[in-house]
DNA sequence: CAGTGAGCGAGCTTCCGCTTGACTT
């Protein structure tokens, strides 16, 4: 029987570390917390100071029992969970869950998992520190009260199920705010002028620095360079260098990850987990950008024997965000010398990346010799500036170059490119001169990863918590990750070539999105509704706020229990108010008058999302109409023609069998429906425009390509069939469809075979019974 | 993927942070 138990918070470090220590140490793993508050209404009894109620969740009852067993054994328990907040009160609810004693048990913190590491720590224990703990306790019960007065409201005022808190709402705020930016943004124009010198091999480009705003102007520019003469006026040339990033931590291997490989936040998060768990990368949770001494020097090895001792520069980053806790290094590869790795692809490209990451944050700055030409023009008094880069030194981007959010690719024209060699006073031949009409740009909407980089810039959300926000307020329908086509749009191009001006109209696509955050009808109304009752909570700067006073709690300057007293006095009191006196929320608008009736137009949130309603509730005898919104239209920016657009679908066209064919636009696009069935129109077919013969056909086709999937149907019901899928033959039935088990033969099921394994959900699942089975 | 949109009421929803698997496609 080992004499020492020692606990950490992942399992993966806890096999690492086992290893270090040897036969006289068990070590285990306590899946990170092993108690919470429990969900009911009493967690935190408010009239006894914040009094609270844990309980171990069912999923950790078996973890708890068995470091009860060996806790029990053990001469000496060793609470190693991580140096932050959390990490210290893993360790007190371990303590006090498993009933340890205070001269058998030690607490120890190490910041990197080597073994000198460890062992140091292991002769450095000290007791559990209860001001860290407390401060942890105060950021609990913040949280829990926040969510759980602030929901309610929403279930009270706007819908059932939404939820608020202190980072949800917040990263829904910046989503909202960020595209109405975008909404009320003017687009300017003004016209670039861009001249080629020389020809062939010695061609340059060089650039007005001034744009014109009027094409007027842009043209008498022109003009006057048609009888001008170009002479090199000026030329400087300055060294410049570049140095590299720093090593990642979770929010920039977020960032990069779907910058360089277009990963989404969770898809990178769970790679790397992969990655941590076969022990090729250190911790991924981590907002560390520190390197271990061990971890600097097998760099530096390793850029010397692959690159040579000229491209080895030690670095140490230093954190610049507040509220990084840094219980753990960057993320690195756990072996410098492994510059590729086995696994799968999208495995070994994430690892590639953290590799050279790692790697270039110890090389040297790239070197650079920046030449800008100054180009005198006869007839006017601007000058042109060429500008051209030489790389002296390649340095760390040899492995690696940051990418980066900015999309703006005009303003790269001409920036890295070289120049001839020029000489002041040397006159130059002007090949061509344009004039290009562009435009000002509104501000980028949010990527995940780039929502991610502006919480974290807020101190907003932990590592661990990144992908997981995300995902909630997406899966509470307050913002949808989406492709959005963009608009054409005209531009004007002026070029003078050969002493002769031209004129051209061209088309450019605008605004079209991949990948972006969006926020819904229902987001909006409820940032709107939270900004106005509750801006203390949606504040930009709560979370910072209360930040500063979980650190002076940590650092025993101030009781936890007073502090959350005074905050939750008069947040209650405004829940309560807001509870009584509140409007309900649905974000009306009215848009105006029916150009034919004159009823009133306007548009509101209901029970099944966003709709336009056209008349009043309350005349008797004419009942209003309604029609719901579409995919990408919201009731923010809807106009009046849009809304009545909506009302022309859905739309009979013509009779099959003796049934109606009707067309409609639904979430998946425009879709005709006959005899309870669906048919997805051809792309760029107008839904308004199809005729009754058009709709047969495109039946009929659906249909020929159903008959060739269909393999078999059940005599004993005709809702029971078999079908070739993507992944080979499966089981419908009715609206379930169903995986063939590996033992079965899809040619010799039997309808027995096919209820049985409908199991209970059956032929026609209820919806309430799929939602629990996936939730559980 | 339709249709719907008033109001009643039972019984439910919800937070953030620390960890992994167990699911289906």
């Amino acid at each position: 029987m080992a004499k020492n138990l020692l606990i950490v918070e992942s399992p993966a470090k806890a096999k690492t570390i086992e290893g270090y220590l040897g036969k006289d140490f068990t070590v285990k793993s306590s899946y990170g917390h092993i108690r919470d508050l429990v969900k009911s209404e009493d967690a935190i009894d408010i009239a006894n100071n914040f009094q609270q109620k844990y309980e171990v969740p069912a999923d950790k009852k078996q973890v708890v029992s068995e470091l009860k067993k060996l806790a029990k054994e053990a001469e000496t328990v060793w609470l190693a969970s991580d140096e932050d907040r959390e990490g210290e009160a893993i360790s007190w609810h371990l303590f006090d869950t498993l009933n340890l004693k205070e001269d058998k048990t030690r607490r120890i913190v190490f910041h990197e998992i080597t073994k000198p590491a460890i062992l140091k720590a292991i002769d450095n224990p000290r007791t559990i520190d209860y001001n860290l703990v407390n401060a942890q306790q105060a950021r609990r019960v913040l949280d829990r009260l926040v969510g759980f007065e602030l929901s309610p409201v929403l279930w009270k005022k706007v819908k059932p199920s939404l939820s608020a808190g202190r980072v949800q709402s917040v990263a829904v705020r910046l989503i909202v705010e960020r595209e109405r930016e975008i909404n009320k943004f003017q687009t300017e124009a003004a016209f670039k002028i861009v001249a080629i010198f020389g020809k062939g091999k010695s061609a340059f480009k060089a650039e007005l620095p001034q744009r014109f705003a009027q094409q007027a102007d842009a043209e008498k520019f022109l003009q006057d360079c048609i009888s001008a003469e170009f002479t090199v006026d000026s030329l400087e040339t300055k060294p410049a260098k570049r140095s590299p990033a720093a090593p990642f931590t979770t929010s920039t291997l977020q960032q990069e990850a779907s910058r360089k490989l277009g990963y989404s936040v969770s898809r990178t998060m769970s790679l790397a987990q992969r990655l941590y768990e076969s022990g090729n990368i250190t911790y991924m949770r981590t907002d560390s950008v520190n390197l271990s001494e061990m971890a600097l020097n097998a760099a530096a090895q390793e850029i010397r024997s692959a690159y040579g001792e000229q491209y080895h520069q030690q670095r140490k980053y230093k954190t610049k965000s507040a509220s990084a806790q840094e219980a753990h290094e960057a993320i690195r590869p756990t072996y410098f010398d492994r510059h590729t790795i086995d696994g799968d692809n999208a495995e070994k490209r994430l690892y590639e990346l953290i590799w050279k990451r790692a790697i270039a944050s110890q090389m040297s700055e790239a070197q650079f010799e920046k030449t800008t030409a100054k180009i005198g023009i006869s007839t006017r008094n601007e000058d042109l500036v060429a500008s051209g880069e030489v790389m002296k030194f390649d340095g760390f981007l040899k492995v690696y170059l940051e990418g980066s959010d900015d999309e703006d690719d005009n303003q790269q024209d001409g920036d890295n490119a070289m120049l001839p060699p020029l000489q002041k006073g040397q006159p130059l031949d002007l090949q061509e001169l344009s004039a290009t009409e562009r435009f000002s740009r509104p501000p980028a909407r949010y990527t995940e990863a780039s929502l991610v980089k502006k919480l974290e810039e807020l101190g907003i959300g932990r590592p661990s918590t990144y992908a997981p926000t995300i995902s909630t307020i997406q899966n509470r329908g307050y913002v949808v990750k989406e492709d959005r086509e963009g608009k054409a749009r005209n531009y004007r191009v002026l070029t003078l070539k050969e002493g002769s001006i031209s004129k051209q109209e061209k088309l450019e696509n605008t605004g079209a999105e991949r990948g972006k955050l969006f926020p819904t009808d229902i987001g909006a109304v409820v940032n709107d509704f939270l900004v106005q009752h509750f801006n203390g909570i949606v504040d930009f700067n709560f979370t910072a706020s209360v930040e500063k006073q979980f650190d002076e709690i940590a650092q025993g300057m101030k009781e936890w229990t007073d502090m959350i007293r005074k905050f939750y006095a008069p947040f209650h009191k405004d829940v309560e108010n807001t509870i009584e006196t509140a409007d309900k929320a649905r974000g009306e608008r009215e848009l105006g008058a029916h150009p034919e009736s004159g009823k009133k137009i306007s548009v509101r949130i209901g029970r099944y999302g966003p709709f336009v309603q056209v008349g009043d509730n309350d005349d008797a005898d004419n009942k209003p109409l309604y029609a719901s919104l579409r995919t990408g239209q919201s009731i923010e920016t809807i106009t009046l023609e849009e809304a009545l657009e909506l009302f022309k679908l859905p739309k009979k066209v013509g009779v099959y069998e003796d049934k109606e064919m009707t067309v409609a636009i639904g979430k998946f696009g425009p879709y005709i429906r006959h005899n309870s069935a669906f048919y997805s129109l051809p792309k760029g077919l107008d839904p308004l425009d199809v005729s009754g013969e058009q709709a047969i056909e495109i039946i009929n086709e659906k249909r020929k390509k159903d008959a060739e999937k269909l393999i078999k149907v059940f005599d004993e019901d005709p809702d029971a069939k078999i079908l070739n899928g993507r992944w080979g033959p499966y089981i419908e039935y009715g609206k379930q469809n169903i995986k063939i088990p590996k033992d079965k033969d899809p040619n010799t099921i039997t309808f027995e075979d096919v209820k049985a394994l409908a199991g209970e959900a059956g032929k026609e699942p209820k919806k309430g019974a799929k939602k629990f089975a996936k939730k559980k």
